[in-house]
DNA sequence: TATTAAATGATAATTGTTATCATTTAATAC
DNA sequence: GTATTAAATGATAACAATTATCATTTAATA
């Protein structure tokens, strides 16, 4: 089985046990979130279905995404201009890439980050409970896009 | 001189090289931000000149802060759910660390955080440009009101 | 004091998100 | 299969932080 149809039947049981209906909608929205490698937008979802269900609500998208937040089983990364993404593969907090340019938003490895937080707890008197680490840049495309 | 008159000039003398008028109410703005040891939000900024300017406009603040910040000379904190802050005492990138309690942000001392930009940049192929980190949390403060 | 470009105050417009509500539908029992 | 019912959907109004607009005021300069 893929590892997207792996994801996508985590949070499908996650639903069927909160006692929630299974809708058509809400199915291919979870398999969109699950299926992506990059961080979709609300508008991204909602255009990304729009062949499959051309009459689906923008509403329905952002009702289920506050529900799978609820469940914690999607990521949301909000921006203060409202350029929302969602991640639906790794829904705890995780270090992100952000290109400038195509708005693209990688997730890059990085084992650094626990030992800060250890860092600040120590030197604060804070008890850390989330986190959140953005890296803007250009990506590598972008930067060979250069005239 | 104190700190904060330090910070203040340095800001007035921006706006004069700039050519721009130093209105009564331009001034105050700055004093705020300068003298401020937290991070205000712009309702903070015009509550607290309400008294000395009883009609001044909310647009002013807004007017001001994008003026500051086009200048370099003051840190917009953006948050998702429009609760935005202003640094004016660091106008650059630096983590935060943020009680989700009371609402204070603090500046931590972290020196980890240029190593790991590096890291970042020798692992993917992205040119850094700039950062955010916040750390979130419960202050020492609001940890000992627990009853 | 007169001139003028910039700043201000009041308020309308904008925009992503949430709330409302009538209609449809998934799940369950029979 | 049919009936029942609570949940979900689609359409759209409401919301709130920010930005734009515009008439009026004012700082800077001569
Ligand atoms: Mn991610
Ligand atoms: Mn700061
Ligand atoms: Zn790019
Ligand atoms: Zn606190």
């Amino acid at each position: 089985m893929s590892d997207y149809k792996k994801r996508s039947e985590i949070i499908i049981r996650k639903l069927r046990q909160s006692g929630l209906k299974m809708t058509p909608q809400r199915l291919a929205i979870v398999n969109v979130l699950a299926k992506s490698e990059g961080h979709p937008s609300v508008e991204d979802i909602h255009a990304r279905l729009k062949k499959e269900f051309p009459t689906m609500s923008l509403a329905t998208v952002y009702r289920n995404i506050v529900l799978l937040k609820s469940l914690g089983e999607v990521l949301e990364l909000g921006f203060p201009d409202g350029s929302n993404r969602y991640d639906g593969n790794r829904p705890f907090p995780h270090p992100h890439l952000i290109c400038i340019k195509c708005k693209k938003i990688l997730d890059p490895d990085l084992d650094s980050l626990e030992k800060m937080k250890k860092e600040v707890e120590s030197e604060t008197n804070f008890r850390i409970l989330s986190h959140r680490l953005d890296f803007f840049g250009i990506c590598s495309a972008c930067l060979s896009e250069k005239v």
